[in-house]
DNA sequence: TTTCTTTTGACTATTTTTAACCTATCGTTA
DNA sequence: TAACGATAGGTTAAAAATAGTCAAAAGAAA
């Protein structure tokens, strides 16, 4: 049995989904009528499972003629880097390894899964994923620090 | 005489076997009552029976409509090769960090790397490739302990 | 007996649902 | 244009509904 939340969820992709332009505009009120619950519940729907990371942007307005709006992203921002070969990457991960950001389990890990064979892929598509891997490590370091 | 693990054990494993998909979503307490005992031992179960060395994969959602969900997954080169989804692939990272084999820096990078959106390309190319990124982590876990 | 596994239950953590109160925007009227 | 009321959505805290953890007690095996 699904929850709630769940069942406005799979409401709201299909929409999406179905939609021309991935977006989708509508009233909080109306939609929680629809399901037969308190707005809030709309709020905390979009707030756990439309969030960024899930690849989704949510804009809003109050006051009368009032919505929200849903839009699936291509996130893809990085799509321009160059990306990196296998002896670049491997150099970042010794580097990061020796100045004491990642410890030996980690960047062991780190150098087998940016292996060539492991990866797979086509030469170009290959260096840009090894591009995503490191920025997504990046980001992981810069989180634990902040 | 079986021991009332052994037999909840053996009745979990009938009703996955039973199923198309090889899996299984109940709720703790119901299974628990079907069972007259106290829900920590389905956890208890779960956790010394369904393991990723005996070839499933567990979630679970605690709050309402929440549930445990065990799935048996199938390791064999093939099953590899058709990939994971961001799903299935969190779950394993999850259970191999409390069973002991990853420390929490490297589930922790793993779950960043096996990311959709870090991985990028198609559904199917990102699922094979998480499908090789995993069975190296099997490969280096392996490593280590021979 | 000693040690390992199972069983229990009290306490904790997480997720969902609800409700009361807060804020922004629009349209109208003084 | 300023002020006000109506109409939205936002925030937050508490209640409800689950599952997880941990360690002690009980039982089984060695």
């Amino acid at each position: 049995m699904k929850s709630l939340a769940d069942r406005i969820e799979e409401y709201l992709r299909y929409l999406i989904e179905r939609s021309e332009s991935k977006t989708l505009q509508m009233q909080r009120t109306e939609l929680a009528e629809t399901f037969g619950c308190v707005p809030s519940q709309i709020t905390y729907v979009l707030s756990t499972r439309f969030t960024i990371e899930e690849g989704f942007i949510t804009e809003s307005r109050r006051g009368g003629k009032g919505y929200i709006r849903i839009r699936q992203i291509d996130s893809s921002p990085d799509r321009i880097n160059r990306g990196y070969n296998q002896r670049e990457a491997l150099a970042i991960i010794e580097n990061l390894w020796r100045e004491g950001f990642l410890d030996e389990g980690e960047a062991e890990l780190l150098k087998c899964l940016l292996n060539r064979h492991v990866l797979g892929l086509t030469d170009h598509e290959r260096h840009l994923l090894r591009g995503r891997m490191l920025r997504a490590v990046y980001d992981l370091l810069g989180d634990n620090k902040g």
